[in-house]
DNA sequence: CCTTGAAAGTGACCGTGGTCATATTGGGTA
DNA sequence: TACCCAATATGACCACGGTCACTTTCAAGG
């Protein structure tokens, strides 16, 4: 499970996760079966679950990695200067976590040290989103009657609750924007 | 799976959610088995799935019903008047809530209409977590540079982040409310 | 009563995630 | 080179949610 020690056992789990990432480009992450993965890396099921301890283990790899990716792009553009600017910084994350209802679940699940015990993949991705946010809310015209941890915790909170909702509703990009834009006003910018 | 129309089957529902209340009494939500429940009802597996979606229809309202008991203790009791007693008039409903990872998990996929086309039980109890909540944040001393609706989906959001973290870290109910309190002042009093 | 079609119920069967006793392999040691 | 044991791999097997072609029961109309 911890990263093995002989090459052939790195070998086998760098397969398995080609396998498996193939197989999402193709399907998506819902359809993703154990049988398909091991079948096309070329082992057998035992295999698979001495390298995760779950199906859904590497699905934190996949997607923790997905999510890592464009936090790199979000942390390579500046920091933005208001709340229009940080939505905007933050529409390509929530796109992918609201790919597939299946997606956003599985990182609700994995977003604490929750259901696993050693944090995984998904989970650390929660404190760089926290660590970018406090960047952003020192710098920007944000409110500061409240520490900027605090008011991170609550974008991530109404990150979530905008998601959310995206799925109740007719859900387009844009209604959730909007949604978050409302929310980050109210939250960051108080007009008592 | 629309309320039945003979009696016979209305009495196997009745007898199928019965069977799976006790169960649940006896070991816990995530521990509930379809076969136990049918066993325990005396009606074959199928008979199951002609009265409910999947075992997650049941959950939602299985879990649902305790919901709307737990709102209804709130409803009694009078309007908090500031933070504090509002955190603790929310206490009983985040303490079920989080009484296991499986309920949580389980609340957050069905609050929204989400994975279901009709809504819910357990999507019903948010609406009316709203409504309970607006009613509040029109008495009590809070800000009014914001509609109370938008109040109360950030009051949500809030509830929803103070459980999620109270499964990572070590969690005691205190934690959870001393959390939620802080969000709440910093939602509903902000000191610009 | 009898007939008849719809509602309700049945249980063998399937898909898929996950386990475990056993076999194979790799690299360190004598 | 021969030996050994820990790391790795195997696949038959199990658990459990869910399906479906079929049977039984109900009640309305003749």
């Amino acid at each position: 499970m911890a990263e093995p020690v002989q090459k052939r056992a790195r070998e086998t789990r760098a397969r398995l996760i080609a396998a498996a990432d193939a197989l999402v480009a193709e399907r998506g992450f819902e359809a993703l079966r154990v049988e398909e993965v091991v079948l096309r890396a070329g082992v057998a099921k035992g295999t698979f679950f001495s390298h995760f301890r779950d199906k859904d283990a590497l699905m934190d790899q996949l997607v923790g990695a997905r999510i890592n990716g464009i936090l790199d792009e979000i942390e390579a553009g500046e920091a933005p200067r208001d709340v229009d600017e940080m939505v905007a910084a933050l529409v390509s994350l929530m796109r992918f976590m609201t790919c597939e209802r299946y997606v956003f679940d599985l990182i609700l699940r994995y977003s604490g040290a929750a259901a696993v015990e050693e944090i995984g993949p998904i989970a650390r991705t929660f404190g760089r989103q926290m660590d970018i946010a406090v960047g952003w809310l020192h710098e920007g015209p944000f409110r500061r009657d409240v520490p900027a941890d605090l008011l991170a915790e609550g974008v991530q909170a109404f990150l979530v609750q905008a998601m959310a909702l995206h799925f109740c509703m007719l859900h387009s990009d844009q209604a959730m924007r909007d949604r978050l834009a409302v929310y980050l006003r109210a939250w960051l910018m108080p007009a008592v």
